[in-house]
DNA sequence: CAAATTTTTTGTAGCGCTACAATTCTGCCG
DNA sequence: CGGCAGAATTGTAGCGCTACAAAAAATTTG
């Protein structure tokens, strides 16, 4: 009685466009596939009808009996802040400009990370790229057993396929040689363990070594297990003075904390630059809008996802980690 | 000379996981679509086999096989907010209760969500989660066609599919009256025209309606492309100044506009809400760990993205939009 | 204008998996 | 211990597309 009358879908094939356009099947895969294969005219002709008919080729039909797909797909750890944006606005459009789609996967845990890899695996993707982090044990094996191109970005030597990054250690040599040069002596630096951790394990021993070089104390070491939003500078910046009031300088991990950090300075009166230096990382949208704008290290992380991309698709796996570049910005706050 | 002896992958089939279980493929193939279809005991010994020799199921010659798959594609227009942070956590995590993944992809224009569709129904995806917004002209009729379960997040009543959205008239109604309760009597609104422009579309409407009910001037409207990033914050407020010096409040599109508003009513000391109260709109992030935090309406995005999924899985597509709450966070800001 | 060449078009034969029906195996009752 | 219902397992027959080789058509050449 109460039947919703659906439409007949009848599902489109290949075979109908070719009925319809009066030429072969293999005609109108050419059309989508190889177009210069098939004369202009006729490509013309198929396109039209296919466009008027409303169909789109069964990838999962063409990756199957191709054996290959053109779709890379993506693992995220997360979309909260602007180095991801634009690492995935690089991965997009380096893989438009290749002729790849780019599909992407959000997961928060190493499971949810391992699933993901399995169904992007199942759906043969023609690369991988994943983020640097924890991951679940079985992960490399797995990847390597599939045989795909892998890239992790932001990884190091011991990346899972190649590894594409900028030089972590590089770039905390040259910020911490900076707040030196400024006359900062007791300069206090928060290291990050959780989650993205990995990421960040090249700051601290290159933080060291700097204020090693300089004849300073490296003992001002603040260890978090994470450090997301605002919140965290604050609660970051009430450690550090309670265990050293004559602080003169902070490192953070990220803008995000650091402008957290320079919110509660504000609040208890504490000038910046003056009083304490705030130096921040990774150049987000914030940084250049709070007053005083911060200091901090821009990683180019479109580049990154360009420089995946091109190693997925070039199937150079095996050398040596792809080195993209970094800037120190200084500005304001340090 | 110089061949790499790349290691010879096979591929593997559920022939070969059959074989080296000694059961038929169909047994393989139901172990991982139909659990309880098969002993126990069965069951146990082939995951294992396969895990050890790392197969994964190919997915293409699956949906193809069975005409559909357990994958349900959401397109985004851009990641940069925690709105769509949220929304996109909603809808992975109803989709993973339900036994679906979901993978996302990006476009920034009504091109590149017509390109990222018809990927993704090449895919044979179960369901497709839209984002309302400008979509290029033959894509509503393209995903009619394809007659696939489509929702709109964020979408009224003309949405492609079913919409899914919070009462943005209601909100804006709501958060109108707050202002005019608290005795403000020049109000500015900012409407947004550009880019996501049809997600605010019923904001200003709603403003008029209840400044005309309190006998109030709705004739403070400035009207911009694009509002992102703290920037147009400060440059929006420069020019209600300059339209109006007394005015009392300002109601932006966005926290982070608002939040940048904020900053520079600081810079020219602007006491808020003293002189102007800010209200922002979304509850991001930052509008609770500035000072004073902000005044906005709540979306709960990872609603949307639940109820999204919802309606594809269920297969209710021709009903009403299906609303979701909101809420009026009062704050220090208005 | 026939022969040689190049460009277009077209069969054939699967790709790896699943729906479905048919078959074989269990355990259990009379 | 035969007979049977129900559970577990297994063939069969494609899903829609593309690689490849072969055929046909268009173009050039002698």
């Amino acid at each position: 009685m109460s039947e919703t009358p659906h439409i007949l879908h009848k599902k489109l094939t290949m075979q109908d466009v070719a009925d319809a356009a009066g030429v072969s099947p293999m005609t109108v895969s050419n059309c989508f596939r190889y177009p210069d294969r098939v004369r202009e005219k006729t490509r013309s002709t198929v396109m039209k009808i296919a466009a008027e008919l409303g169909y789109v080729p069964n990838l999962s039909a063409g990756t199957l009996a191709a054996g290959s797909s053109r779709v890379i797909g993506a693992v995220l750890p997360s979309m909260r802040n602007s180095s991801f944006y634009n690492y995935t606005a690089g991965l997009r459009r380096a893989a438009a400009e290749r002729g790849f789609e780019l599909i992407t996967m959000i997961a928060e845990t190493p499971e949810e990370e391992l699933s993901a890899v399995q169904t992007l695996l199942g759906l043969r993707v023609a690369g991988i790229a994943l983020v640097a982090g924890p991951h679940a044990p079985e992960l490399r094996q797995l990847l390597v057993l599939a045989g795909v191109p892998v890239v992790e970005s932001w990884g190091g030597d011991g990346a899972i396929g190649r590894g594409v990054s900028y030089d972590v250690g590089a770039a905390s040599r040259a910020l911490t040689r900076h707040l030196i040069a400024q006359g900062r002596r007791r300069i206090g630096f928060v290291e990050v363990t959780g989650g993205g951790g990995q990421r960040y394990a090249m700051r601290l021993p290159a933080f060291r070594q700097e204020m090693f070089a300089a004849g300073l104390s490296d003992s001002l070491v603040l260890t978090v297990r994470a450090a997301d939003g605002f919140g965290s500078g604050a609660r970051i910046l009430d450690e550090f003075l309670a265990t050293d009031p004559n602080l003169d300088a902070i490192l953070c991990p990220t803008d995000v904390v650091a402008a957290g950090a320079l919110f509660e300075c504000q609040r208890r009166g504490l000038s910046v630059p003056g009083d304490i230096a705030v130096a921040g990382w990774g150049d987000y949208d914030i940084g250049r809008q709070v007053s005083p704008t911060l200091t901090t290290v821009r990683a180019f992380s479109d580049e990154i996802g360009k420089g995946a991309i091109e190693v997925l698709v070039s199937g150079e796996g095996a050398k040596a980690p792809l080195s993209t570049p970094f800037a120190l910005e200084v500005r304001e706050s340090a």
